[in-house]
DNA sequence: CTGAAAGCGCTTACAG
DNA sequence: CTGAAAGCGCTTACAG
């Protein structure tokens, strides 16, 4: 492993200083004669010179790097994220920092320390909702902006959905079916914005209907796997009034693959015996049997929006102009799941 | 932004150089008396400092980073590969770079001198397959690792599949469900090693039962969408003797999602048009219709295979020791797309 | 056991 | 238009 070439180096065949050097590798040519410029130029290509970031970074304390902290990189919601924001970083020259705190505060906390250390130029965090306090202390001496989930205090810049509506077109699309009693699976909701906005959509929406005697419940699911799930779903059957038709609705993608699997094996078959609407589009929901009637969340621009505003702020050096939270519209898409 | 606390405030704050404090820093205890040790150890918690990992890196030429560089982050596939990797990386205190390519070259490129730049430590890439040149003498100054994907050049460490294996077990699997006719669809193979392996091991299998009349072809799809596989699994079934049973098999998860909407689009019903199989044993594999029958591909374990053994070269600074390719083994499931 | 000093590879006022 | 010099925050022989 040979020692790269370093500045000095092309400064010293250029027969210039390595300010000047510095200088072209920074653009700032016009406080530089033509010739310095070309010869500079010439040398570079010759050695094939790449300035070192390390040394840039530790000097100009601009890393042109971003941390993105995600919950969960299982989840193909996180995925999508993710990709929305690795384009727009990639587009202006950002590299990211992938850290998967696994729903686990204490890996969240410590990621967040060690990109600190790295000296990254900011934050996007899709939280696990157990740092709210650190994270909010943490905005306040660097950019962060914050994915899909919000944080109870403190002024961060969020990009979210508007969960409230898919909720609300979830069971509207479900009563228009027909159904007069609903279920609700969701993970636990605690410190999860939008687990708590959809579970709370679903209340205010139940109760607002009430009136017209349908009936609703909430599962909470501990883990997101196949037998609790099943386990929930046997309890609703079984408290079910066989003369009201049912739906069912999950809060999220993962959840809903394992009300499929586990409608699977207890041999239930949907939409017959109950209609079944999910979150997020993955794509397999197409495919799925049945195909699944989603609210579809525009989760790439999520990611995009929210790389592209961080990288607004570093750009500009503005302060966070105040606590934007930005909520993208969601939308139902209804396939067989919901079909009667 | 007030200026974060350096190991100079430290050294000041418990009276003693920064030599030493670097010596705790680096748990150099032995060589440091119990009671500067403690007094260091109070004034850092005191402060709260933590050391400024730029500098460290820049000094020590060593910044516990890795850079990942996939092919195509949308890919399930890429993704289990990611947590594999991601994971590994946590237990050892690495961190990730993750640069996703698109399959375009020029970006692999660009995205290997960029991390270069950034000093990362090495380097774990699911390559696009037009930079072999390039990676083979990264290779040669860099610790590098290959996952899923050979080069043709260089003695380059890989962790890959038997792909071989996998394809065999595919035409055996649907030969023994009783086709007499196989056709295979697969991506580009151009300098893409697990494709080209697919293939090769699918013509040579066919070579060989053709004795027993088994009529085989292979479609090559340029662009994995809906359009073009509905298209090529038109010709298929146009020149198909109907009076045989036909298997198509998909060398990777896209496509053979691919294959089921297209399916679904023409009316085609699996398997009683057609038996199927994918790669890739994909979340929805077992939820979708008809469930799928597929080569599983031991994902997490390659991209944390990688993950381990390039950390073991940077921990150790042993060369890398020989061109040593690890070949995971693949295992068929059968589901109802193959179901007779 | 501990410190003074050099240096990693850059950038940036400052001076001319 | 250009260079000498200081300094970003660490680590590491070297000397004692």
């Amino acid at each position: 492993m040979q020692k790269p070439i370093a500045i000095r180096d092309v400064a010293q065949a250029a027969g210039v200083s390595t300010a000047t050097v510095s200088r072209y590798m920074n653009g700032k040519f016009h406080a530089m004669s033509a010739d310095t410029r070309l010869r500079i130029e010439s040398v570079i290509d010759a050695m094939g010179y790449k300035p070192n970031d390390v040394a840039r970074t530790l000097r100009s304390t601009k890393s042109n790097t971003i941390a993105v902290i995600v919950s969960d990189i299982l989840n193909p919601y996180s995925i999508a994220i993710l990709q929305g924001i690795e384009e727009a970083c990639a587009a202006f020259g950002y590299t990211i920092f992938v850290c998967n705190s696994r729903e686990l505060p204490v890996k969240e906390k410590e990621f967040i320390e060690m990109m600190l250390a790295k000296r990254v130029d900011g934050f996007v965090i899709n939280t696990t909702g157990g740092n709210d306090g650190l994270i909010a202390s943490l905005a306040e001496r660097t950019p962060v902006v914050l994915v899909g989930r919000k944080i109870s205090q403190g002024a961060v810049q969020a990009i979210t959905v508007n969960n409230a509506q898919g909720m609300a077109l979830a069971v509207d699309h479900l009563r228009a079916q027909g159904c007069r009693s609903l279920a609700l699976l969701s993970p636990p909701t605690t410190g999860i914005s939008p687990r708590m906005e959809r579970v709370e959509a679903f209340r205010a929406h139940a109760a607002r209907v009430g009136a017209d005697g349908i009936i609703s419940e909430i599962q909470i699911i501990g883990r997101v796997q196949v037998e609790p799930v099943a386990d929930a779903l046997q309890h609703i059957m079984a408290r079910r009034d066989p003369r009201q038709r049912l739906g069912i609705i999950a809060t999220n993608g993962m959840l809903a693959l394992a009300v499929l699997k586990a409608a699977k094996v207890l041999g239930y078959a949907i939409p017959a015996d109950f209609l079944f609407i999910g979150f997020d589009d993955t794509e397999w929901a197409s495919v799925s049997y049945p195909s699944l009637t989603v609210v579809a969340q525009p989760t790439y621009e999520v990611g995009a929006a929210a790389a592209k505003r961080l990288i607004a702020h570093l750009i500009k050096k503005e302060p966070q102009n105040g606590p934007d939270a930005i909520e993208l519209p969601v939308k139902l898409i209804p396939r067989d799941s919901t079909l009667t």
